[in-house]
DNA sequence: AAGCTACGCACTTATGCTGA
DNA sequence: TCAGCATAAGTGCGTAGCTT
């Protein structure tokens, strides 16, 4: 794995901690870090144009008989030319379903009752997709071998003056084109149901909130990977590895209960401790949920990385818009952390209440044996 | 019992939109 | 310009039902 560095000769990333220093079994540690110093690297350089070098092994070996109809069909363990091609070809089926069922934009059919279909004037006759079946019902599979046989006639013959993929050395078979006509419909039935049932909206709607509160977590690690260059020179050391986004705070927008009181009188809180405004009532407020195994070594460490972040906004002449504010009130959440841990960061406390004596929870957690240099030393 | 296929589902990532 | 969000694409996983 290269990454581009064209306009930075020094080295992009060394060692920050020698590996020779480091017990064999501890070898991921530095793995894990180079890693995360990368990503370091890789948001500083965010905005260069990344022209895939090419990697010239062409090991895209004939099949010289194919058990499976397939070749496409998975992307695991493709070239990464076939993986161009299965792009482009997926998009072409998606292009001719669309256009054979008039699905060019929003469809937004309200839903099915009465709708007496043709309705609609259109350049040319539609065919429709009947999402209440399944994908090998007749109605559906007429609309996928169409636009299979589409795609197929243009694209299956390289010297065809149709022919537009990006690789014509690269193999695919009718049957691919099929299996990529049925995902396409799998996944606007799939929309279709969430529009349509009231049930799969409500269970939509709780996922995507966890979608949410996710990139919330990944968006406060970016944050404090930015902060790394300067937290080095402060401290002449580099914590970038406790940057597991698992380890990062939630910060929720609400209590995850059905009890309407429980959720306003949380509301209430929130918007109490945030000293919101009168006409800031409705703003959204998020609260800080620590989770409970930090250590306060490690607390310390984003403690201050997010210090050196609100002192770089502060800096900035352009005010940008204020960001939500997330209001600790102390709560914390007890789930073990995921992964490989150093043993500095877990308090010990915690653990002896949490996890020591529960063999299960025990057997999960799994720790590094050495703490990096520089960290967890004073005890 | 093991393997395969179709399917639903959920997670991750990429991309684009919006309002300050 | 950027935080926050919505959406779609890509992918992996669990499972039901079937075959070997």
């Amino acid at each position: 794995m290269q990454f581009p560095t064209p306009t930075q000769p020094p080295p992009p990333f060394s060692p920050v901690i020698d590996p020779n220093l480091m017990p064999p079994q501890d070898r991921t540690t530095n793995e894990r870090i180079h890693a995360l110093e990368r990503e370091v690297e890789h948001l500083k350089a965010q905005k260069r144009p990344n022209t895939a070098p090419d990697e010239g092994s062409s090991k895209h070996r004939k099949k010289s008989k194919k058990p499976s109809p397939y070749i496409l069909r998975l992307i695991n363990g493709l070239s990464s030319k076939q993986i161009e091609v299965r792009k482009s070809l997926m998009r072409k089926i998606k292009y001719e379903l669309r256009q054979l069922t008039g699905r060019t934009d929003k469809e937004d059919t309200d839903n099915d009752s009465d709708n007496s279909d043709t309705s609609f004037h259109s350049p040319r006759p539609h065919l429709a997709f009947d999402f209440r079946a399944n994908v090998d019902d007749s109605v559906n599979e007429k609309v996928i071998d169409r636009a299979v046989h589409f795609v197929w006639t243009e694209q299956q013959d390289p010297k065809s003056k149709t022919f537009s993929l990006p690789h014509p050395d690269v193999q695919f078979t009718r049957e691919d084109l099929h299996e990529f006509a049925k995902t396409t419909f799998r996944s606007w039935k799939r929309n279709y149901r969430e529009e349509s049932n009231p049930e799969v909206a409500k269970k939509k709607a709780a996922s995507g909130s966890k979608v949410r509160q996710d990139m919330r977590k990944k968006e406060l690690k970016a944050n404090r990977l930015k902060a790394i260059p300067q937290y080095r020179k402060m401290h002449k050391r580099n914590p970038v590895f406790i940057l597991e986004t698992d380890w990062m705070s939630d910060e929720i927008s609400g209590p995850d209960t059905e009890d309407e009181e429980e959720k306003r009188s949380h509301r209430r809180r929130l918007v109490q401790a945030a000293r919101l405004g009168s006409h800031q009532q409705d703003d959204p407020v998020w609260e800080k949920i620590r989770p409970a195994f930090q250590a306060n070594e490690l607390i310390d460490i984003k403690d201050e990385l997010d210090r050196i972040n609100a002192a770089k906004k502060k800096a900035k002449k352009k005010q940008v818009r204020a960001s939500v504010p997330r209001i600790n009130l102390g709560n914390t959440h007890n789930r073990p952390p995921t992964g490989k841990i150093w043993p500095f960061m877990v308090s010990q406390d915690w653990y002896d209440t949490h996890i020591e004596g529960n063999a299960e929870l025990e057997d999960e957690m799994e720790f590094y044996t050495n703490d990096p240099t520089g960290f967890g030393e004073v005890s």
